[in-house]
DNA sequence: TTGAGATAGTAAAACGTTTTATGAAGAAAC
DNA sequence: GTTTCTTCATAAAACGTTTTACTATCTCAA
């Protein structure tokens, strides 16, 4: 069974190819095509299922209708409920994305974009990773619009948009302080993204500002592929060589490689010993006891991204960087 | 900046188009192009840095070398974990993934076939929704390869992997059931899809099988896309109203639900309440106390998939078609 | 009666590849 | 010295669209 083409359709009704692909395009009235001939064609077109071949489309005209989105890890709930989001809302507006995981490997994240460039994609939505700026410059000397989510690159000149990581970190500190905890740890990750290293200059500088010691070993730096049960083990001596009696997880799947670090200690907590994670997670509404969290506006993330994105793929002219910082909320359990 | 093609190429080190498509392709042997051209050639796409423009090529040869995967909802874990296994294993063949969710509405899965169909994508990874038999039809007519996974469409003449689900939903019964528990629970879906029915037949057929009466009152079918808070009440009255000891959740995103009720009503889960998930989920080694599930075997399920839509798209001829059913495993906590 | 707009439509080039068919030059065979 | 292979390479068609530039006919005013 042979696909329909424009050629088909244009026998079938008598006209031309130009004719039928102004009708498609609707630029049938601005090039004066006739009612009966337009009515005509759509008929043809709707009772024989013809759908345009969007490969020649894309080759003829430059553009794809698709946005492609670079995270790090879709198995992530945070990115997988992003990218749906994302995936919804772009879905409205006539856009697909496709999506793929750089598992936080510049030359992985490297082939995708050199991937969704040769597939000319008309967008890209990245929360990119360090060492991928040049590639990002490329993109963008091509005139091709990127928002960059969750993480900042500075240096780059273009959209960003993310929470407000360094707040939320401050103010996390700042509600263990206010409970009277002196001995407040971080766990996060070795990755060198802006976001975990504003996570943790809030987590100093909340420190700084109620004059409580900044402590080198209390900082636990988990290294980003390792395997699970090694980042448990290095909890477990982390929680119990100090007397610590607060801890802040600067990423979610720490936090809950945290929680089953705990657990194992039989440690309980409470009182006696405070735990926020970065990123809520249904895991920690659901944790006896349930576990206080920052969540991320995702929603408004989400929204903002596309926003952007869509506002600068209809406009001729480059708009002007914005760089926007949504608050995070932190939910006390 | 304008993007490179191969005619610059071509220009560039003096030989036509073809010779360099050839080199391009591999075919430089077989068609018997000097070395020495060979190796200008190459020489001068590296250093410019020259891509073939994809759009181009599969407009020529009617492929595209992206696999469309489309699933429920990339959001829930189980399909974001699976996303995950497959994109990684296709990727490492030379295959793109393009994702997207159909949240089990049939007209959103149709325009997805359709968009991916007029996107020349060269074959289909599914988990159908119901109603979508005739589009598959089509695709399948067109030679396409399409494999279904986690949900099984009998009608359809193509390949299948899932999980055994009548088995593991059976097995989880008779584990209650040797426990002592009486009064068994089934909190489901109201989706009729194949797989869902299989978890309930396995649930009924246990209860035959150990002489235990089946009680429809026992067994709460949830409206696919409602609230959360009414799934929440529901579930509720089922607990309160009937003096159950057991219940098995038919999906993860239910056992959820199902644990904020059980909190909400203070009921312990223990000797004289036992649960089980189908579907791990991180939520339920964590939990405490922790939660048995029904962990279904991503790993060789993706590895399966990928292995059978490769060796059908490097086939000429239609392979005998295969239904793959992999056991699941009861984790008891 | 002329000519200026409208109106209705089309032919053909272009997008960047792959692939088929063809050919030129030299070597080998007769 | 013609024929026949090899070897090395290319021209041009094709994939299915969009878009530019063009033509032909009609209408209406002067």
């Amino acid at each position: 069974m042979k696909t329909l083409s424009i050629k088909d359709i244009a026998v079938k009704a008598g006209v031309s190819i130009t004719t039928v692909s102004f009708i498609i395009n609707g630029k049938a009235k601005e090039k004066s095509i006739s009612e009966a001939v337009i009515k005509k064609v759509e008929e043809i077109i709707k009772e024989s299922g013809y759908k345009p071949n969007q490969i020649a489309r894309s080759l003829r005209t430059g553009n794809s209708n698709i946005i492609g989105l670079i995270i790090e890890d879709i198995s992530n709930s945070f990115f997988s409920r992003i990218a749906r989001l994302i995936e919804d809302k772009a879905y409205k507006k006539g856009y697909k994305i496709i999506y793929s995981s750089t598992e936080n490997n510049v030359e992985k994240a490297k082939e995708l974009i050199n991937m969704f460039k040769s597939r000319k994609v008309d967008g890209y939505i990245i929360s990119p990773t360090k060492g991928i700026e040049d590639d990002i410059k490329v993109l963008l000397a091509d005139n091709k619009p990127v928002i960059l989510f969750d993480r900042n690159l500075s240096e780059l000149e273009t959209h960003y948009v993310g929470a407000d990581h360094f707040k939320a970190s401050y103010q996390s500190i700042e509600s263990f302080i206010k409970k009277g905890k002196k001995k407040i740890a971080l766990v996060t990750t070795d990755i060198d993204v802006e976001q975990i290293i504003e996570r943790f200059e809030g987590y100093k500088q909340a420190l700084v500002d109620h004059n409580v010691d900044f402590n080198d070993g209390l900082v636990l730096k988990i290294h980003f592929n390792q395997d699970e049960s090694e980042t448990i083990a290095q909890m477990k001596s982390l929680f119990l060589a100090q007397d610590i009696d607060a801890v802040l997880f600067a990423t979610n799947y720490l936090a809950i490689s945290g929680l089953k670090a705990l657990k194992q200690l039989d440690k309980q907590i409470g009182d006696n010993f405070s735990v926020i994670a970065y990123d809520d997670h249904e895991v920690f509404e659901l944790h006896t006891p349930s576990i206080s969290a920052v969540q991320q506006p995702l929603e408004e993330i989400a929204e903002t991204v596309i926003q952007l994105i869509l506002s600068q793929l209809s406009s001729k002219t480059k708009l002007e960087n914005q760089k926007v910082i949504i608050p995070a909320k932190l939910i006390e359990r």
